[in-house]
DNA sequence: AAAATACATATTGTCTACAGCTTACTCATG
DNA sequence: CATGAGTAAGCTGTAGACAATATGTATTTT
């Protein structure tokens, strides 16, 4: 067993990568470096180090003389998330089938394990954490320094998209979760066998069934939605 | 016209940059953090964030208290690379000619005049930095924020990849480049045309050429590489 | 009264100095 | 002569203080 003390910054890194990803802390929220600092008890060029290394890997956007924000997600983000995220996942995928070593297939069975531990106690940010941390680790397997950068881009986006359109009062939302668990037990048989095709096939499939859900909010059944209701709602600033 | 006056700290992570792109760098030397901000008239925190900066951009590799090291090329490298370069060529191309703006294809025209002067003028550096910034600019093109990070990755060791094998004794090799140049020309009549599909096969005709030419080294005709040389090839500390 | 400018405040950007870790060299010892 | 531990030098990591820039407010001028 190693101890492997994790320093202050490595600490603030993973709390903030957390944050945006929980949306705990939201998309176009700016940060203030003193706040932080204080915060996460290390001082301000360290932060400043941390925020630019989060800034290259999309979790922020920095600005110059106005400091750093939460990676903004505009109308377009939708969009372009639909493109890439079947080609990219499918890619993955088929590479991590092909490459992974046991190790990693241990990992990965372990992450499974916490991620169905999530499901039933019901929190919404483990669960989108587990699942994110699922898909890494298959990113991981892939091996591709290539396509990591753009897996890794879609996975933060993909866990905020799927915090915010969480429901968790809709039965069928339930079992369609449900269902993606599964899926995750098969992607770890088909890895393990080595199966190529069908992971990558799986991964589209697996797709398909996360953008149903996603689709499901963005494009409502007509009267579901009760419309003269909470004018406040959509408070926060750029949304069109 | 604006003047635009650039900071230190945006001049040195363009000149870093460039070094690392041209090889004037090497892959896996490690970075003097010192020296470095001496060099750049700058304190060593900035520097500091620069490498962060460029470590997230995959230009640089970071190790705790071992300092920066140039983004090393592995024997995976190639492997990895002629896997992912294809798929993400074909879609960010695709994208382009669907959604280039005028301003864009003017900038693009631009880079290619650029480009074509440097192939003229002989210098390799200047050549492959422009055949970059070409690619760069169809990125920017696409316009998707999932799929940039990938392409970027790309053309750091596409480029450092045209540096290594670049010859410029061989004659069949500069008929290729010629080559090369046309179909950028052809790219960008695609791409204005806003004809998606001819843009993708495009960017596929045009890696494989790449394809070709890096081939052409890696396996070469079998008696033109002296096999004994520089043992210590794996672990240089400080490139000079 | 409205608009523009100047000032005050807060936040970002940077520098110098110091602390901690890694490593290489030296010296002692088997 | 080889091997290991101890020590010193150099580099990375961090902190606190200072400088520069942006913003919001208040005052002045038209």
């Amino acid at each position: 067993m190693e101890t492997e003390t994790r320093s202050k910054k490595t600490i603030c890194v993973e709390d903030l990568r957390r944050k945006v990803l929980t949306q705990d802390l939201e998309p176009g929220a700016y940060l203030d470096e003193t706040e932080l600092s204080e915060a996460y008890g290390i001082s301000r060029p360290p932060l400043r180090e941390v925020l630019r290394q989060l800034a290259g890997e999309g979790y922020v956007v920095l600005h110059e003389n106005r400091g750093a924000q939460v990676a903004p997600m505009t109308h377009k983000t939708l969009r372009n998330f639909f493109v890439a995220a079947p080609m990219i996942y499918a890619a993955t995928t088929r590479l991590a089938a092909e490459h992974a070593t046991p190790a990693q297939i241990v990992r990965l069975k372990e992450c499974q394990w916490t991620f169905r531990q999530a499901i039933k106690s019901g929190d919404a940010a483990e669960r989108a954490l587990g699942n994110e941390r699922f898909h890494s680790i298959i990113g991981e397997m892939a091996d591709n320094e290539f396509l990591t950068p753009s897996l890794r881009r879609l996975l933060i986006d993909h866990t905020r998209i799927g915090m915010t359109f969480y429901s968790p009062r809709k039965l069928d939302l339930a079992n369609q979760r449900e269902l993606a668990a599964d899926q995750h037990d098969e992607f770890i048989a088909l890895i393990e066998a080595g199966n190529a095709d069908a992971a990558a096939d799986l991964a589209v499939a697996h797709w398909e069934l996360s953008r149903a859900q996603i689709e499901s909010f963005v494009t409502p059944v007509s009267l579901h939605f009760p419309l003269g209701r909470a004018p406040g709602a959509e408070e926060q600033r750029g949304a069109s």
